[in-house]
DNA sequence: AACTACTCCTGGAGGC
DNA sequence: TGCCTCCAGGAGTAGT
């Protein structure tokens, strides 16, 4: 579900409501949900202060007082919900289902962290695949090197030279599925790998071996642009499957049958490894070879 | 090395 | 209304 744009953004959101917080108690009605590898136990965050937030692809990471720190990724379906005592939301994001807004905790609420101040952060969790981690400052690097990610699309050593040097390893799979491994970038997902090949002006099934030198750019510039974007005006809106109807972004992904914001063809959507997957037939002929 | 298929889960939508 | 099937903003693992 959240991919870079909506992890991001809830970061920022929660960097402003949660630094210096400390916690109070946990509450885990889910325990598969919580990871301890080093045998820590949530009893060990109580009294934790909050230093920092920061984000590496779709891991939402909070360093700790005391050398403790918690990892995040939701996954497909996770929420964040933060509310102050009087239960007022301060930040939130995350997957759209249960809407936001609604009353906390939800049947799917499976962990529910209690701060100083009265406020309470709820992790919610319809499909059970988000996971936490409590772990030493020092188990986070290490957890994060497990998933031999690939680097961050939106930093300035995200250049097109370290782009081509991963991608071309990669000569005969389709851009869908590379967009989508975590190790050649960190942090696109289903709806942003559409987005970014669709701003490409390539295809899903355009292989890499097949772009040309300016193909090649125009992707890494559209990994950038698409991203930036998202983060800066606003993540994508996809509720059960469907884009948002009042915005014109997501440009493609969730709008099947709707016309294209370039020509005005209809968007056309088919599986594509394992996938939903949506694109322009006429800007993004899927049968022309890539590049040009 | 590079794929694909399957797995973990629940819930909402749409067909009948 | 009820029952059924399909699908979903991810990623690890096993098998080919």
């Amino acid at each position: 579900m959240p991919e870079l744009p909506e992890v991001e953004s809830l970061r920022r959101d929660l960097e402003a409501t949660l630094v210096g917080r400390r916690f109070a108690s946990i509450d885990v009605r889910l325990p598969k949900q919580v990871v301890t590898p080093t045998g820590l136990s949530v009893a060990d965050l109580a009294g934790k202060r909050i230093e920092r937030l920061w984000r590496r692809a779709k891991f939402l990471i909070f360093d700790l007082s005391d050398g403790l720190a918690l990892v995040f990724h939701l996954r497909l379906a996770g929420q964040l919900v933060h509310r102050s005592a009087d239960g007022q939301t301060m930040a939130e994001g995350g997957h759209p289902v249960p809407a936001f807004g609604a009353p906390l905790p939800h049947r799917s609420t499976h962990v529910t962290f209690h701060f100083d101040d009265g406020s309470v952060l709820y992790l919610t969790d319809i499909r059970q695949f988000g996971r936490v981690w409590i772990l030493p400052e020092s188990g986070v690097q290490p957890l994060l090197d497990q998933a031999k990610l690939g680097p961050e699309p939106l930093d300035p050593e995200f250049t097109l030279e370290a782009f081509r040097e991963r991608i071309v390893r990669r000569q005969k799979m389709p851009l869908k599925p590379a967009l989508l491994d975590q190790k050649l970038v960190g942090g696109i997902g289903n709806i942003y790998a559409d987005e970014i090949i669709f701003e490409s002006r390539l295809t899903p099934a355009t292989r890499v071996g097949d772009l040309d030198e300016a193909a090649l750019a125009r992707l890494h510039a559209a990994i950038q642009t698409v991203l930036s974007f998202a983060v800066r005006e606003g993540v994508a809106e996809i509720l059960n499957g469907k884009a948002s109807a009042t915005r014109d972004f997501p440009r493609v992904h969730g709008r099947k049958d709707q016309p294209c914001p370039t020509c005005g063809t209809s968007i056309v959507k088919i599986q594509f490894a394992g996938r939903g997957t949506y694109y322009c037939p006429s800007c993004q002929p899927i049968q022309q070879p890539a590049g040009v």
